[in-house]
DNA sequence: GGCCTCCCTGGCATCAAGTGCCAACCTAGC
DNA sequence: GCTAGGTTGGCACTTGATGCCAGGGAGGCC
């Protein structure tokens, strides 16, 4: 009953318009990219375009900025002895899931030359963190200090050295996920054992 | 000779400008001012404020974007064996050290509170990455990755975890300079014995 | 099948943030 | 005082985003 013919169009009209909005934006940029052409490359209506997205940021990403829960049940499956780095990052790992490395290098490229993509993507970061920062202080203990503000650290740190394995990885090419496992892993390592 | 009437003029009146819409903004929130209330509110045009500040934003955040090199020489001046973390924390006291910690407190809240400011807060932070992280990356060595991995990351810790900490300053009422560097260390010491 | 209800759509008007342009103006140097 | 160069403010315009309303299609009910 809930996945009837408007869900379903709903869901293809969504599709096609990130698809056009998309190949708009990597031929001539994202703000150089009017919605009003984006719009006229798909059909649909201008306020219609704001029902489905909200905002122009929304084509690039989705709804990624809502999957704090998603993330969190990543982590919560993951086991409780597992040290916090590893379990952070594998739960993030889900994220990728459902775009190809290729689809996701390119829009990372888009993202990284675009100054109002990088906030919008830096906010992603902040809501994801307050989802996760229970989890996580839950499992490494407060130390003693008030309470959110080893999850909050912890949770950011991390996402801080993924963007700079990202920053790194991007500029290699992008492409191989398994390099950019690897420098995450360099970018921790360097922070925790820095003099 | 460069520091004539009006220069000085300038100044003066920018400092107005900043008074009378942070009131504003501190009374009504700062999505719900417009730059019509703000001009109104100083007299000066609209098209002459967008001179002056070039976007909503810079009124609270002033120059701070452009302040990387400034924090850059604090770091320069640190002794080069201090402990990286030890030097980055007193390097970025700079930025404080023109506007009183009440001020500084309220326009914490402000930011806090408002999702575009928060944005324009976090880009501030990227900007001084840029500035910072080849200097980092001198003093604690690249440790086998590519070029710019750890000096961005390291950075870009060290500002999580004073945003984590400056969250639960906020919290617990802002104030106390000190206590916010108590805070900072509390959350770097939980990233570094992280399990 | 006919009808009614609900929600979606698209068009219109409107608002707010920026930006380009141009004429009037003021400061500084001669 | 006069000119040159930067400043100011008004105007029009672009662009993203939102409220409102009429029209229309999907689905349930009789």
């Amino acid at each position: 009953m809930s996945e009837r013919l408007w869900d379903r169009t709903r869901r293809r009209v969504q599709e096609e318009v990130v698809d056009a909005a998309l190949a708009l934006f990597l031929e001539q940029g994202f703000e150089e990219t009017t919605v009003d052409q984006v719009v006229a490359a798909t059909g649909i209506s201008r306020r219609s375009f704001f029902r489905y997205f909200g905002s122009k940021e929304d084509i690039v990403f989705g709804d990624l900025a809502e999957q704090g829960p998603v993330i969190l049940a990543a982590l919560r499956a993951r086991p409780d002895d597992e040290p916090i780095w590893e379990a952070l990052a594998h739960a993030f790992e889900v994220i990728g899931e459902h775009t190809s490395p290729e689809r996701g290098a390119a829009i990372g490229r888009l993202v990284a030359t675009t100054p109002a993509l990088r906030a919008a993507h830096l906010e992603k970061h902040l809501r994801w963190q307050e989802a996760l920062a229970p989890e996580v202080e839950r499992r490494v203990g407060t130390g003693g200090a008030p309470a959110g503000l080893v999850g909050e650290a912890v949770v950011a740190t991390l996402l801080a050295c993924l963007d700079a394995a990202s920053t790194v990885w991007l500029r290699q090419g992008g492409g191989d996920l398994g390099e950019l496992r690897r420098l995450t892993w360099q970018a921790l390592d360097a922070v925790r054992s820095g003099r």
